[in-house]
DNA sequence: ATAGGGTTAG
């Protein structure tokens, strides 16, 4: 009967029943299974009777055995409870195969991943699971490299590759960007006939989409033969996100004709599209339409987009008028939206007020100031762009280094923003110089108000290739061959001046470029980029 | 036949 309740996904229920058991004399006392059930439901729920249960199983003085104590673990760990997970563990007299697998995993997701490798390296014993769970950790963590590097051992290994260890390098290759491999992953996939589950095909897609191949995904999507809310919201998202609204709309409209329910996620992914092409008002209307049609009641998010879409669509008032009205106390994500249009429309008054309320509602923040900075160089007031350095290192936020990725032959290079260490740094150098020069030919001046901001007078020449993306097109000028398109992964938003850059150089030397920034796809071609100088 | 690996979308 508890067992019943477990599956049936209701904690408070089978430990009540539990309750009733132990109360009762006539009734047989809960065996290891029962009190196994009780502590896996209590952890997939996020139920806190779970300690509750490990306390009644140490006072009945049951005898423990390794799945129970992994059960434990696995319970802890959900709660992020690594103290508890290490105390379990080291009970534990002879932790067997599933108990160790089991700790690697527990101490990857509360974030010891260098406890959880040296236990998997000190295993006497791995299988296919142990793997799966460390290179797993990996992808969580964002160790997107390790994961990569450690799949590779693993097939050096020889050990069986499943549909779960796919869905972690597809994982990776989306945080990294890395279309290459991530084709290959997907080669791979089907010539080892690997099962292409729903999770695996939604992964796929989201791989294809978040890499900038939109064809690629779109042909994974149509034959997925199998398709959840999931694979329908990343479709709808990544169509958002690589600018293609009147397609993600046009998706949506398909979906809902053919049955399936969007959630609130899916709308997030709809009034995006919405925002990318300006469509202020067709927006409004699915926003409104959410509750009333749909049973789903905005969260700070959709109030967030809606702001977005406002703002981007240069009606400042109305955003503000939106952020004045909402229901919800306004987060940093309505704030920031207004923040950005500001920054857009150049509209340094409201975007002086949006900085100030989003570092109330956020705190000293590095963003606030980079924008607010940026507002004021683009309307030329330099007193003020210094007084919010200065106030930045007084009060000592620092700016993220700007970082951009991008594969070449299958292999990942990384660039940091006024980093030399990359290997080809001298080759890079020459090159950019061999690139300002023909830019300058066709008529390029610098333009130099974001870029102002972070560095020192004497360094404006050399700055202009500082930034990391700069360094990764001139990488990939030389080291990519003709014809291929260079793919960036940046970490932060593009500046105006990499971004004018890019489409130049998309024309001067033939070469298309796809930059992922944090918020969107920039693809640059013939001098122009489908962004439409909005982002 | 149970009990270790994944949850992809903002």
């Amino acid at each position: 009967m508890i067992r019943a309740y477990s599956k049936s996904l209701t904690p408070h229920k089978s430990f009540q029943f539990y309750n009733k058991i132990l109360q009762s004399n006539d009734v047989m006392s809960p065996d290891n299974y029962t009190f196994n059930f009780l502590v896996r439901t209590c952890a997939q729920s996020a139920c806190e009777a779970g300690p509750a249960v490990h306390g009644a199983l140490i006072k009945h003085g049951f005898e423990y055995d390794p799945h129970v104590e992994s059960g434990l673990i696995f319970m802890y760990a959900e709660m992020s409870c690594l103290s508890s997970c290490h105390r379990v563990f080291e009970s534990v007299q002879k932790p067997d195969l599933v108990c160790q697998t089991t700790m690697v995993s527990a101490c990857a997701k509360c974030g010891d991943i260098g406890f959880a490798r040296n236990l998997f390296d000190s295993m006497p014993q791995r299988d296919f699971v142990s793997w799966n769970a460390m290179i797993a950790g990996y992808a969580q963590r964002g160790q997107s490299r390790e994961a990569l590097n450690l799949f590779k051992l693993m097939q050096m290994d020889g050990v069986k590759v499943n549909e779960v260890s796919m869905i972690s390098v597809v994982t990776a290759c989306t945080h990294l960007g890395a279309l290459d491999q991530g084709k290959w992953a997907h080669a791979y996939i089907e010539k080892n006939k690997i099962q292409m589950t729903v999770n695996l095909g939604t992964a796929l897609v989201d791989m294809y989409f978040k890499c900038g191949n939109v064809d690629r995904a779109l042909k994974v999507f149509w034959e997925m033969n199998e398709k959840n809310v999931y694979t329908w919201s990343t479709a709808i998202g990544g169509l958002a996100m690589n600018g293609y609204g009147q397609k993600c709309l046009e998706l949506f409209s398909f979906m809902k004709h053919e049955g399936i329910a969007p959630n609130e996620i899916t709308f997030i992914s709809v009034l995006k599209g919405c925002s990318v092409v300006g469509f202020v008002d067709e927006g409004r209307s699915h926003f409104d339409s959410m509750k009333r049609d749909h049973g789903i009641e905005p969260r700070l998010e959709h109030y967030g987009c809606m702001v977005d879409l406002y703002g981007r669509a240069g009606r400042l008032e109305e955003a503000l008028n939106f952020i004045n009205t909402m229901p919800l106390k306004p987060h940093a994500g309505a704030w920031g939206a207004l923040l950005n249009a500001c920054r857009m429309y150049k509209n340094m008054e409201l975007g002086e007020f949006a900085s100030r309320k989003l570092i109330e509602v956020e705190g000293k923040n590095h963003g606030a100031y980079v924008s607010l900075s940026n507002i004021y160089a683009d309307t030329g007031n330099w007193d003020r762009v210094s007084n919010v350095r200065q106030s930045m290192k007084a009060e000592g936020i620092s700016k993220l280094p700007g970082c951009s990725v991008m594969e070449v032959n299958g292999e990942v290079h990384e660039f940091f923003s006024g980093d030399k260490s990359h290997p080809s740094y001298d080759v890079i150098e020459t090159m950019w110089g061999e690139i300002s020069k023909r830019l300058k030919l066709a008529g390029y001046v610098a333009s130099t108000n974001s870029v102002l901001f972070d560095i020192e007078e004497e360094e404006k020449e050399d700055a202009l290739c500082k930034h990391s993306e700069k360094m990764a097109i001139a990488f990939g000028l030389f080291s990519l061959k003709e014809g291929l398109p260079i793919r960036i992964v940046k970490n932060l938003r593009i500046c105006w001046d990499c971004h004018d850059v890019s489409k130049m150089i998309s024309k001067i030397f033939e070469r298309e470029i796809i930059v992922r920034d944090r918020n969107r796809f920039h693809h640059f071609k013939d001098g122009e980029c489908s962004c439409k100088d909005f982002w």
